[in-house]
RNA sequence: UCCUCUGUAGCUCAACGGUAGAGCAGGUCGCUGUUAACGACAAGGUUGUAGGUUCGAAUCCUACCGGAGGAG
């Protein structure tokens, strides 16, 4: 039944300073926040199943438009009843446009960058090096060359909304492209001037075929693009927030280059890229967040550095999606809480490969009561890693989901008691 | 007992008589809308031993020691 008191689809029920607590309603339940989305690329949250994902605390997880669409192709999961049913996971999920893969598969390679930058490769963004993509941008849309058989396949914002619907997911996200810090301002205003267009285009076709689809009750998001650069990111979530949209993602949060400063307290000469990296993705949920409506959720697209989430919840930010939780997982890099170790210059991870777990009987964290640090030992999972046995990747990724997923609610629980700040101390000092 | 083959990094193997290298293991790191169970870096050596030939030997010769195979 079609609601006609048209309920808000979210809620905030709590605020301390720009930071809120919140509650999102989607078509397979609600989702308290700030909440974290492990990510889920081809139809799965590596390692883990849909009974691994409650028990780690994932209230909704993200999949990916243009992954599932290579294969097994949208249309073969809408015959089988949509991603839910598919992949036997009943909450709610936020499908990627394939935005990021315009990125990742094309001008990130020909720049030879990487999404955040760091000291280890800034010699890569004062020396750019050419070569071949696989996805390159037209008007019409994102022309994708398969990385699995090289096959063509042009992703146009209508071809991406409908590939969401046949997912049947509960947040669809407009197409966007994202800029590279390479991207020189000319580059960039036309690339957001064409966002715009595809945004409408996404946001059209999908008021007209949303209440065919499987999931006749799906949202849909705009996505803010920028640079690193205040006023343009400003003007950007200006034009964002006029639109249809039920919440809004904040794209590109990728650091910056030496090519983009808006900020008044960095110059130039002063800006680097280990700054740009620990900061930028803040400053610009900062600067983009007053032009927002209240009653939109605010998706900071990407992010879920520990230091990240304080600093994005803090100036307003509702939801995150990460692949570091689980990336980190499988590749050996476990969270641990700052009375473990855990901060800022460690990103509150260890390595479980060192020689100095070799024997040591106690769990990864010894506050924490996941599964894996309930019933197994840091020697017993640096065995596990080094020996590439399989259930590793298990124990390990349903760690760091669950470590991401109980950070959030601590947070949500202190911007309650008006304790965030008191919070963040005790992580950053 | 004889014949053949073979001894190089922890392991498996490269290197025309001309600066001994690689993969793996082990070590230290990196990872932010997943092309990522991935990637980077460093370390690791009296080339079985003892002689000889040569400007120069892991490489050629001799002996010994260890291993594999064959014949008896």
């Amino acid at each position: 039944m079609i609601g006609l008191e048209a309920m808000a689809n979210f809620t905030v029920i709590a605020k301390e300073g720009e930071a809120r607590v919140g509650v999102l309603q989607t078509a397979h339940g609600r989702v308290e926040t700030p909440v974290f989305m492990p990510v889920g690329t081809q139809g799965s949250v590596k390692a883990l199943d849909p009974e691994d994902l409650r028990t780690a605390g994932a209230q909704i997880i993200l999949g990916n438009t243009y992954h599932l669409n290579l294969r097994p192709t949208s249309e073969l999961i809408k015959q089988l009843g949509g991603l839910h049913q598919f992949m036997g996971w009943d909450g709610p999920i936020l499908t990627d446009s394939g935005g990021f893969q315009a990125f990742s598969l094309g001008d990130m390679i020909a720049h030879g960058i990487r999404k955040v930058p760091n000291s280890s490769n800034k010699s890569s963004l004062d020396n750019p090096t050419l070569k071949p993509t696989l996805a390159k941008i037209s008007e019409e849309g994102v022309q994708f060359t398969s990385h699995i058989d090289g096959s063509k396949h042009l992703l146009t914002p209508e071809r991406s909304i409908e590939i969401q619907l046949n997912l049947g997911s509960d947040i669809v996200l407009v197409l966007d492209e994202l800029l590279s810090p390479m991207h020189n301002r000319d580059y960039a205003r036309q690339s957001l001037e064409r966002t715009h267009r595809w945004e409408l285009r996404s946001l059209k076709y999908f008021q007209e075929h949303v209440a065919d689809s499987i999931n006749p009750n799906a949202q849909i998001f705009g996505i803010v693009q920028g640079v690193y650069d205040k006023k343009i990111r400003q003007a950007e979530a200006k034009w964002v927030a006029e639109q249809d949209f039920d919440g809004i993602s904040i794209g590109g949060s990728m650091g910056t280059s030496e090519f983009y400063n808006g900020d008044d307290d960095v110059t130039a000469e002063t800006i680097s890229i280990d700054w740009a990296a620990s900061k930028a993705i803040a400053k610009t949920v900062e600067w983009v967040v007053p032009f927002l409506p209240a009653s939109w959720p605010r998706h900071v697209l990407g992010i879920g550095e520990i230091q990240n989430l304080f600093d994005c919840v803090q100036r307003g930010a509702d939801m995150f999606d990460c692949v570091a939780a689980t990336r980190r997982a499988r590749n050996g890099s476990l969270y641990i809480s700052p009375k473990q170790g855990g901060k800022v210059q460690n990103k509150y991870t260890l390595l479980i490969s060192k020689a100095e777990y070799k024997m040591d009987a106690k769990p990864i964290d010894q506050l924490c009561s996941c599964y894996t640090c309930q019933h197994f030992t840091r020697a017993y999972l640096r065995h596990l890693y080094l020996a590439k046995e399989l259930l590793y990747y298990r124990l390990a990724s349903i760690h760091n989901v669950y470590f991401l997923s109980n950070l959030m609610s601590q947070m949500r629980e202190a911007i309650q008691n008006q304790e965030l700040q008191k919070l963040k101390k005790e992580w950053t000092d």
